[in-house]
DNA sequence: AAGGTACGCAACCGCACGGTT
DNA sequence: AAACCGTGCGGTTGCGTACCT
């Protein structure tokens, strides 16, 4: 048995909202606030089905969107956090204040990709278009994408892309790999003892497929390999604390998964998003100092993430978290 | 000037998830 | 346990417009 329709279809209007829909909608906001949005429409005299009107206030009316262009450090943030998220677009807008999921969405598709094809970035991998590494371990991720096809009607097929380690000099991605709650694929880490030579193998084509004819896996074949998918991160004397895992606090119907992968991802989003007065490589700190992969240089860029992840930690705004993820 | 094409963005759709009945 | 509800998310589509020939 199929859901009811959130909506009597053939009552409501579809398509661009007009001037009077959207004042009736922040009319009735203001008075009653958000929520309740199967409800919302007849209540507030509009023909339209509760998610339009959620869409429509969320994407467009809500007063503290922030319009106008993307700043370049808005660029960069935007592609190191697709680089540990992939597209989990809601949780890239949620490190980016008055910016929405559907607005970096768009912006990714029609700028950022063209900008890391610029760059000679995959944006899916985040990895050199003509990496070898690439071509030997993922192909079938990488969709050459030209300024031709970049987002009308292609399916990018991204849902899944997962979260790698590369090679630093050559990447945007960090030196993280995310849970599998994170990520709707497992990313198995494939590093041997010099890091130099880190590579990853990623998606259901990953080393556990082509050795699955075998019956081994992958700990089998490379035995020196840490599965471990999680990293802990550097704690400084001056750590920020992890926001509390309020399993009460769902008055937002968030979920208790969408919780816990904040709580997982806090020191890596703090990271990636505070201005540094502090920088700890990462790579320093996981080891790897004396690779290539590590080209420490903190604030070589303008947001010193672009060639090495740094844990940039400003003790003065952190030591009191407040953040998007803890609304 | 006109027609075709590409682009950008707002909006829609289907699905997943957690909660409730 | 199953059905249903409410909401949020990611992918896709449609349309207006800018650009090109």
């Amino acid at each position: 048995m199929g859901r009811s329709p959130c909506c009597e279809k053939q009552h409501t209007n579809k398509g661009a909202w007009t001037k009077e829909e959207d004042e009736r909608l922040i009319n009735y906001i203001k008075l009653h606030g958000e929520g309740c949005w199967r409800s919302l429409p007849k209540a507030a005299g509009l023909l339209r089905c509760g998610k339009s009107c959620r869409l429509r206030w969320i994407n467009y009316l809500r007063p503290d969107l922030k319009r106008g262009n993307f700043t370049g450090e808005e660029d960069e943030l935007i592609i190191s956090l697709h680089g540990l998220l992939g597209n989990k677009w809601s949780l890239i807008a949620a490190r980016l204040p008055g910016r929405t999921d559907n607005e970096i969405k768009n912006y990714w598709n029609t700028h950022i990709k063209r900008k890391l094809y610029g760059r000679g970035i995959d944006p899916q991998t985040h990895r050199p278009l003509n990496s070898a590494v690439a071509s030997t371990t993922n192909t079938s991720n990488t969709t050459a994408t030209t300024k031709n096809n970049t987002s009308k009607k292609t399916s990018n097929n991204t849902s899944n892309s997962s979260f790698q380690i590369l090679d630093a000099q050559n990447s945007l991605a960090p030196f993280v790999n995310l849970p599998e709650f994170i990520s709707n694929s497992t990313a198995t880490k494939v590093a041997n003892s010099d890091s130099s030579n880190m590579k990853v193998i990623t998606d259901s084509s990953s080393a556990e497929d082509s050795n699955s004819s075998s019956g081994m896996t992958t700990e089998e074949v490379y035995p020196e390999l840490s599965l471990e998918l999680s990293i802990g991160l550097p704690v400084p004397d001056h750590q920020p604390q992890v926001p509390p895992l309020n399993l009460n606090d769902q008055s937002k119907h968030k979920s208790l998964q969408q919780i816990k992968q904040q709580q997982f991802l806090w020191p890596i989003l703090t990271a990636t998003t505070t201005v540094a007065t502090e920088a700890v490589c990462l790579c320093c700190n996981l080891g790897f100092q004396n690779s290539q992969t590590c080209t420490c240089n903190p604030m070589k860029t303008a947001t010193g993430i672009a060639d090495c992840l740094y844990r940039y930690y400003r003790p003065e705004r952190d030591s009191g978290i407040s953040s998007g993820l803890t609304n």
